[in-house]
Order: structure tokens, then C-alpha cells, then sequence
DNA sequence: CGTATCCTAAGACAACTGTCGTCACGTCGT
DNA sequence: ACGACGTGACGACAGTTGTCTTAGGATACG
């Protein structure tokens, strides 16, 4: 049956960042967060949204309160993981270096960032293999 | 009328992807530019595709010879642009930073990557603004 | 208890995606 | 001239996304 893979449209994602936010809400908390952002969707429209992620997968509900209480499952992390990859594996040959290079040439770096991404550089190249005996 | 923004799906991306690769082709040209990275699709879905883009504006078409031959209408570059500062926006609170240290954490450069970014990132910081009287 | 509220469930619906089937038409070899 | 064949136009159809309406159940409060 090869259940297709797990997507996440943008409209969920707005609803899920909430979620990520505020560790924890019913559908009317993302609602006013969401009014807050400038997203003016119906209430029905957020429960929708919060329905098909959990549906997903991606969030979990508890009613212990009145409402149902929407939680993440998943972290932005994964979210980022997953989509950097696609992207990478779309329009960068598979090749994450490509997309630090194109980053870095059309958008400078503020001096904190600049000496992270060093201080990385640093690390990367000067213990090629820690883990070797 | 707001024409909604021109979006680019997987699937025409794809094709989209032979014509840069090939400069021009027709139909079945793409198609068996396809089959050969593994995607089996019908002639049918590939004309398909191509009008999409084509409706789109971004390939165009001209029939000097007995198929059309369809040409790119934008770069790969313009495409990684728009969906890289998508992600950013939507992912990295709009600091294209956050998604470079991410990227850097995550996956190692190899030697001729990570000289290069040095060499960006000493561009950067030697000279803030060449522009400047 | 009666009713104003708030909540969820169900479903509707148009636009966009992924994928084709077909039919009519021009072309080419015989 | 004729038939085989490649081509493009048209349209179909299910699944996904974006957004909402509404009906019906639980709640709370006078």
C-alpha cells in the first residue's frame, strides 16, 4: 500500500510554528496567535488544519481541558532537516555545499555568524576523524 | 485580478530540469531525458508538463521543425532563488545565517567546498563596503 | 430549566497536482 | 494515393491544499 510520504503544506506549517511557539494550544489559542501574525483565517479553518496534522501524525491532541489541546510531535529541526534535504536534492545536484556557497554569496553574514561559520570551518578541518583510534 | 504567484511543482520541475540541462528539446526528447533518470512517465504527462510551464511562461515554444522545441524561459538560478529565500522565510525566520550554520552543522564540506566559503567569508569581513567612496 | 456559547465533526468546494487516454491531423515511405 | 506513425490539443480523473459553512453536542450561567 505504500502510504505516500508525509508532506506539510504551508497552511499547516503556519499553524504548526504555532504550536512550536507555544508548546502547547487549543484551536482557538493558534487562532488570536495566528490573528497576531496576520493570518485572519476562520476558526474553522485552524481546526481543519490542526486536524489533518494530527491525522499526520504531527501533532497530538489531549482533552483533558474543554477544548482539545494541540501538541507538536515533531521539532522544527526535523522540519528543517527534511526540507533542506529535499531542496538540496532538487535544485543542488544532492550537494549541500552548493546551497552554503550560493548562500554565502548572495547574502552576507552579520561578524557573530561569521565567526561561527569560522569557528565550524576550524572544527571540520582540524580533527578530520576524532572517532579513529 | 491578483494573478497568484507562478508556482513551480515537482513534477514540472523536472522537466524543467532537462531543459537546462539540454538547452532545448521536444517532447520526446524530454521524455527519454526522463527514462534515463528513472522516471516512466507517458508522453502524454510530459506534454502535459511542458504546457504547464509553457502557460506559465517559464519555457517557451517554437515550431520551426516538425515537433515543438521547447527552451527554458528562466535560469536554475532565478528557481533556487525564489525557493531557497521561500525556505528562509518560512524555516529560518528570514536569516539566511540560521540555515548556513544549520547546513554546516549537519554536513561536513569537503576541502575544495570549505576553501571557498574561507574565501567568501575573508571577502566579507576584509572589505564591509567596496562601494563606499 | 432555557438559552447563549463554545466546541467538534462532517462535509463542501474550487484550485492545483500528478498522470493519463484519445482523437484528429500532418508527414513520410512505398 | 494510402496507410503507419509521431504529434499536439483536449480533456479527464483522483488526490492534495486552502478555506469555509453548518449542524449538533457539551457547557455555563441566569
Amino acid at each position: 500500500m505504500a502510504k505516500r510520504p508525509v508532506t506539510i503544506p504551508d497552511s499547516e506549517l503556519d499553524v504548526l510554528k504555532v504550536l512550536w511557539d507555544r508548546e502547547k494550544a487549543t484551536v482557538r489559542e493558534v487562532l488570536e496567535s495566528l490573528r497576531l501574525v496576520g493570518r485572519e483565517w476562520s476558526y474553522a479553518t485552524v481546526a481543519t488544519l490542526l486536524d489533518r496534522l494530527e491525522t499526520k501524525g504531527v501533532v497530538t491532541s489531549d482533552r483533558s481541558e474543554l477544548a482539545f489541546v494541540y501538541r507538536p510531535a515533531i521539532t522544527a529541526h526535523e522540519v528543517q532537516q527534511k526540507r533542506v534535504k529535499s531542496l538540496v536534492e532538487k535544485l543542488y545536484q544532492g550537494e549541500p555545499g552548493l546551497l552554503v556557497l550560493h548562500l554565502l554569496k548572495s547574502h552576507p553574514l552579520d561578524a557573530k555568524q561569521a565567526s561561527e561559520v569560522r569557528a565550524i570551518l576550524d572544527d571540520m578541518t582540524k580533527m578530520p576523524d576524532p572517532n579513529n583510534a
